[in-house]
DNA sequence: ATGCAGTGTGCAAACGGTTACACAAACCTG
DNA sequence: CAGGTTTGTGTAACCGTTTGCACACTGCAT
């Protein structure tokens, strides 16, 4: 009970060579005879042998770790992307390390203890931290830090969305409609994706000559979208309110409905942002400016794999969103 | 550019004295002189030395990693849960591994790889591996296995759901607004949460001299509960519908609606289950036999605590749901 | 002065693999 | 059948920590 898991020299002994021959028996590609291989691998099997992939780390220089540093996995908004990634990594033998910003604190301290770990890739979602405090914590190790926020340094690859296009198509059907007074729901002060975010709508109203008329900040969950818009209603008479991300959209829309008794997209135009998988549910059917999820992963994924392949310096990638039209604006 | 991590050995050098007293110096309570380690601290500070976690694993036979068996970090019914348990592990300076069953075909392999990394603990929520299975691929480390299913091993520590008084309330409450034809929508096939969940149901409809009408398979996805429920209200004329989780619950609901004109509560009875903060969205509003997650989490790192603490053996603890009285039922 | 507990430090052996190097045996080629 | 190549295996060093043991030094009571 609770047996030590036996090592390699014992399964040597057990088998009749060496502790070398056991590492080579375990890697594809090394010159060992395939009778003594096939002994090995089925005395292994035995004796339930598996190399120890913390040693094996630690000879290695490479972990087949990746940190993953997230805002939260219970937001949908950020856990669809996460899924498709883990399912990535998971194929290509790589396990994720996750980090959860949102309810941690100290968010540097996380990422230095991750970083002791010696992860191969970091790959950065959340816009809770900076990727300066980012870069100078994973420098010494060899990470991809895929970034939205454009950082000049020569570690950081980065995915570039652009979502201007989508954006001009939504506010120009919205205004097209009749609506003239938008209010934009952000999910988080001062993160770049935010501030991203909202110049594309910002601009997008700007070339018709229209500007914003209300503002308000919310944490990108459910709660807020609804608080921030009940107060935002009763504070400026909007029509059309522009949220940070799909969640908060779809409690904006919930307020907006049982709070001040207007519906979308007649009384009040709304807009998410994302585009998950729940925003196309009959009960949401949600306006939004969506990124493709799946093209999103393949970026960071070919990011990962050049890294992999030590090939020269950053890279960039930009992605443009498209609109979802649904039934609220 | 990508320099190498310093080494203990490297920073002695630097301070002028030997690699042990580096080590020990990032020990709380080892002894050293207090003036030393203040002077190697600055030095370590100066240079960004950490002490590098696998090697230190390696040693210690303790790698601070816990491996989370989960069916998909993207379905909300499980994400909630996990974002807590991340975040109670992060506060211990522990990392979470996640492993992700629904989109791996073969998660034996992936739970041998994980194994590989010497995980301190195991913790597994998914239904789509046997408890069995999880048990011998790491019985060679020291897991706790947070079980729903009741193995008879000593080293697997479990957490027992009880919501057969909840089932029972719903049913009372259902029952009596007149409906009497139920249909049941598993989860999945075969899972032993799901037939837990199912029989909680099924017997609290037998003390009613009641029975099922009918039943359906779907994936604990929203796109499997409208299509099944779809099919359910073609095939049998049923007026209310138990689901496996809260997601099929609002997939069926919406199916009722849209596709059979049917309105919950009139037409209709739909009960979730787990209890998701997206249940009670104003949109949703979901009547759904719901567990305490804080609670539940609560259990899995008591649990853990006392496999750190190198407590006795296994540890079971048992847990009651409640319903959630929602406008759906 | 002598002995002895307590404190701070270094040495060296783990931890469990991988891999450069050396070497023996087997296989060619002319 | 000599010489060269290829193949398979073992030896030992190394990856970066931790920690038991030894040792030197201080302080204090005898």
């Amino acid at each position: 009970m609770n047996k030590r898991r036996i090592t390699s020299k014992e399964l040597a002994k057990l088998a009749g060579v060496s502790s070398a021959t056991i590492s080579r028996a375990f890697s594809p590609d090394s010159r060992i005879g395939s009778a003594t291989r096939d002994r090995i691998l089925a005395v292994a099997r035995e004796y339930g042998y598996q190399p120890n992939a913390i040693a094996r780390s630690l000879n290695n220089q490479r972990s087949r770790l990746v940190a993953l540093v997230v805002n939260a996995i219970g937001n949908p908004c950020e856990a669809e992307e996460q899924q498709l990634l883990v399912h990535r990594l998971q194929e290509r033998q790589l396990l994720p390390i996750i980090l959860c910003c949102a309810d941690h604190d100290d968010r540097l301290q996380l990422m230095r203890l991750a970083s002791t770990y010696q992860v191969d890739h970091v790959v950065v979602f959340s816009d809770m931290v900076s990727m300066q405090d980012a870069v100078d914590i994973f420098h010494t190790t060899k990470p991809i830090i895929v970034s939205f926020e454009p950082l000049d340094n020569e570690k950081v690859s980065s995915i570039r969305i652009d979502g201007s296009a989508a954006a001009d198509e939504i506010i120009d059907k919205i205004v097209g409609d009749g609506k003239k007074r938008f209010a934009y729901l952000s999910g988080t002060k001062s993160s770049w994706i935010d501030k991203l975010r909202r110049k594309w709508f910002v601009d997008a109203l700007a070339k018709r000559d229209l500007a914003l008329q209300a503002e308000a900040f919310g944490d990108y969950g459910y709660d807020s979208g609804f608080k921030e818009a009940v107060l935002l209603l009763h504070r400026a008479k909007v029509d059309a309110i522009i949220c940070g991300n799909d969640v908060m959209a779809i409690g904006a829309r919930d307020a907006a409905r049982r709070v001040l008794g207007k519906n979308t997209p007649d009384d009040i135009a709304i807009v998410g942002q994302d585009g998950i998988a729940m925003a196309a549910w009959d009960c949401n059917d949600l306006t939004t400016l969506s990124l493709d999820h799946v093209a999103f992963i393949d970026a960071v994924v070919e990011l990962i794999e050049r890294h992999d392949a030590e090939l020269e310096g950053p890279h960039n990638i930009t992605l443009t969103c498209t609109a979802r039209w649904g039934s609220t604006a």
